[in-house]
DNA sequence: TCTGGGGTCCTAGGACCC
DNA sequence: TCTGGGGTCCTAGGACCC
């Protein structure tokens, strides 16, 4: 007998504000917001229920979220007990499936196929899983479970929170029917738009298209990827090929400024944050990428290929200063800088130089540093010299 | 409303080579 | 003298997601 697919996603509901209403239980039944202070530049990260019930949502402007419920607990992000939560969670999840994609730090797609004898059918899989989880790391959660992973992504935002529901194998078009156009996965504003200026305002009625219609409508990439998906095939999300990535950090500054020493230090710092990420992961790239963003929040970002592999944190900087300084209008003060490497691969494709380079060497002193730090996260922090200088925070 | 930070994937155009 | 077509690599920007 063939095994049917059957595919799980997880999503944990309003992970960091359940989080800190876990860890404190007088945050419980109250409008919890994560994110930046009020007052302060930044964006809700996450809110409780309680607290969307006031018209908070994620992604919002802080000072938004304070207008409209100015009587809600505001917190920091505390990324590293989130990413310990979740650890655990994963780590529950993978007693249940093989096949465990984590998608983010709140949510996982997992190939239930074939494990009916050891856990019965999905839906009581299902609840198992959402017990054990509950019990193992007191996170609420929802699950999705559907024939594919695309599917069982909308089935577990479905009935939010503490969710459960299933898409069965003969009500696939019923169910994107519910969903309806504006909530499929994978489409956003911009997409929405260009097919309500060509009429389509319902899935039904770009079902009745061609694919090859919707490709010349709306481009290769995105008709494709919207034939399918109205169809509730998984137009290729969360495919496990190894590809070459990115890695990048940011920072907007609390108050925009021209000035180059200010600017010039937070890459600095960025630059060894990025760095120490790269050898972290042994990955290797010959590609710097920098980001800035003016006051009227005008992005730009540039990108340099090296015909060698950055091997310091110090070329890196000194790479993406010089694409800095050719590109910035100093007119104009920064809101954000950013640095990073694309393309990244795994290490160990180049071979070592016989004469290693100033930045070799450079990068081997910073590799040190980076293994102390490791070995030792709680002890005296090992900071480089020129990063103790820090711009105003 | 005054908009974080970390990613992925796609597109279009240019350089360069055969 | 005015000129093809395909392939690859690179870059900037945009759409989208969590």
């Amino acid at each position: 007998m063939t095994d049917t697919p059957v595919f799980f996603h997880v999503d944990l509901d309003a992970f960091f504000a359940s989080v800190e209403q876990m860890d404190n239980p007088g945050y419980r039944g109250k409008p919890v917001i994560v994110g930046a202070s009020p007052g302060k530049r930044g964006v809700v990260s996450a809110c409780s229920y309680e607290a969307r019930r006031f018209g908070v949502h994620s992604a919002m402007p802080i000072s938004e979220a304070f207008r409209r419920c100015p009587g809600g607990v505001y917190l920091p992000v505390r990324m590293e007990r989130y990413v310990e939560v979740s650890r655990k969670v994963m780590k529950i999840l993978s007693q249940f499936s093989p096949d465990v994609r984590p998608i983010s730090i709140d949510e996982a797609s997992l190939d239930m196929s074939g494990t009916r004898r050891l856990f019965g059918p999905p839906r009581e899989a299902a609840e198992k899983l959402k017990d054990r989880v509950r019990a193992g790391a007191g996170a609420p959660l929802s699950v999705g479970i559907a024939p594919n992973r695309f599917l069982a992504k909308m089935a577990s935002d479905f009935k939010k929170p503490d969710g459960l529901y299933e898409v069965e194998e003969g009500r696939v078009e019923e169910f994107i029917d519910a969903i309806g156009l504006a909530k499929l996965w994978g489409l956003g504003k911009k997409t929405m738009e260009r097919l309500l200026s060509i009429h389509l305002d319902t899935v039904e009625k770009v079902r009745q298209l061609s694919e090859e219609s919707l490709r010349s409508f709306m481009g290769e990439a995105t008709g494709t990827y919207l034939y399918n998906a109205v169809r509730g095939r998984d137009p290729g999300m969360y495919s496990d090929t190894a590809k070459s990535h990115s890695i990048s950090h940011e920072t907007t500054f609390p108050e925009d400024t021209a000035d180059w020493d200010i600017i010039a230090l937070c890459l600095l710092d960025l630059s060894h944050q990025v760095m120490f990420r790269l050898f972290d992961e042994g990955g290797a790239s010959r590609t710097v990428a920098i980001k800035y963003r003016y006051s009227d929040f005008s992005t730009f970002s540039c990108q340099t290929t090296l015909n060698h592999c950055i091997s310091s944190a110090e070329e890196l900087y000194e790479t993406g200063l010089a694409l800095l300084k050719e590109k910035w209008n100093p007119r104009l003060p920064l809101r954000l800088v950013g640095i990073g490497f694309d393309k990244v691969q795994a290490e160990g494709g180049g071979q070592q130089e016989l004469f290693p380079t100033e930045y070799e060497r450079r990068g081997r002193v910073e590799k040190a540093v980076f293994n102390l730090s490791r070995k030792d996260p709680d002890g005296a922090p090992v900071i480089k010299a020129s990063l103790l200088k820090r711009p105003p925070s």
